[in-house]
DNA sequence: CCAGACCGTCACCAAATTGTAACCAAAATA
DNA sequence: TATTTTGGTTACAATTTGGTGACGGTCTGG
């Protein structure tokens, strides 16, 4: 899936020129040149990324940045500003507006690319790293109470979840019957530990091909592998 | 584009002035003289601006107000009530209104034309994305206290709206019932309570078709998928 | 003061979930 | 190979959970 980064310049040979470059480096661009297009353009397809001039007609390039910051859906794109006067920095990047990185024109389009490149891993890494659990195809997500194969949410319950998200969470370490109980039940009574094994079953059923992560180690207990 | 304004007012000189002043200025006018004759042209070719004069014949300018605010099309058209007395204000800016300004007559044009310009332009820029959560056909709009599907409003509670909106400034994300009851409730206790599925099934029943976005969570709580 | 809106609870019900036991197959052991 | 141990599988009853309708209390505008 090609990123999408929205350019905005109210100079059309700039735009021409950054579209050009973008699109070369396999980027989906579209482009605005006023502040009001600019905003309609980034809320109605919200875009990876914004390239946006600090310099335009009417409502400048600070304005639409914070104009966008407050938006829900706009507010966590990265942005990178486009900016004539190195004073300027400091209130770019500061709180105020909250871009995300700036160049100073004239710049080439090398550092630009490079810029790009670098917020959009950021974006990646950092959003799913946390929460988000990911094996090949095999992704779960706590907040979201989610887990699915390649996009593919499966029908679990909360116990299942729970017990999957324990078993990956510690990934590669074999984890006992009793340290299952201990963690997914919270139990510190002796339920019986055939549970473990029928919940197991159940999770594997719904799991289908995923159940490869789930390996029983005979006399012990079970464990997640990657 | 020029701004189209319509402007109420039961004097034929009053409406006459203020439409020759408005039209000097670039903005195409319609006008009204009473309620009825004001709805129908709101609705039929929603203007992006209204001037409301309070002191109307039969239906008055209060209850016009009101109105245009419960119809989906009109619902966010500015507008600038024309109000005689200082003791209406509160009332004509307050919740139960929601007009966007006033002045008191008499008032220069000049006033007028800025007030206008002023509401016009906030339209244009912030008014949209400032707090506004929108996903499909379903819209939210925290300062306006106003969710609507399609544009039509839904007549929810203080407290439907809240929970709505909670879930989905918090979007795909599982929200616990203790979760949401803090948040939306304010409760520090955790008193065990079916308080939380009672408001959602209200919520679901007058959301009708944008319940989809209402997810249950078996074993965990409720999510607003998008 | 009254009617109506709004809200928090409760009781009930259907459905989903879950713990357990009984049984079977495979692996380990002798 | 026979026996024992371990885990998989099936079935089922008990429990949990959430949806729903109803009720009474409170607040508010008229």
């Amino acid at each position: 899936m090609k990123p999408r980064i929205l350019v905005v310049d109210d100079e059309p040979e700039a735009v021409e020129l950054i579209e050009f470059n973008l699109k070369q480096s396999g980027y989906t661009v579209s482009t605005a040149t006023d502040g009001a297009e600019a905003l309609k353009k980034a809320r109605s397809q919200v875009p990876d990324l914004i390239v946006l001039d600090v310099m335009l007609p009417e409502m400048d390039g600070f304005e639409i940045c914070k104009t966008l910051r407050l938006d829900a859906s706009t507010s966590r794109v990265p942005i990178i500003m486009l900016t004539a006067k190195a004073a300027e920095i400091d209130r770019v990047l500061g709180l105020e507006l909250g871009a995300d990185d700036y160049l100073t024109k004239p710049f080439s389009t090398r550092e630009l690319l490079l810029r790009i490149k670098k917020l959009l891993a950021r974006g990646q890494a950092g959003e799913l790293s946390e929460n988000l659990l990911r094996f090949g195809d095999l992704s779960i997500d706590t907040p979201r109470h989610l887990a699915s194969w390649r996009e593919k949410p499966f029908d679990l319950t909360a116990t299942e979840f729970k017990l999957l998200t324990v078993l990956a969470q510690r990934a590669g370490r074999v984890q006992s019957r009793d340290q299952l109980l201990r963690d997914v039940w919270e139990y510190d009574s002796l339920i019986d530990t055939r549970t473990v094994d029928t919940h197991m079953r159940r999770l594997r059923e719904k799991l289908g091909p995923a159940s490869k992560h789930l390996d029983t180690v005979r006399g012990v207990g079970y464990r997640f592998v990657e």
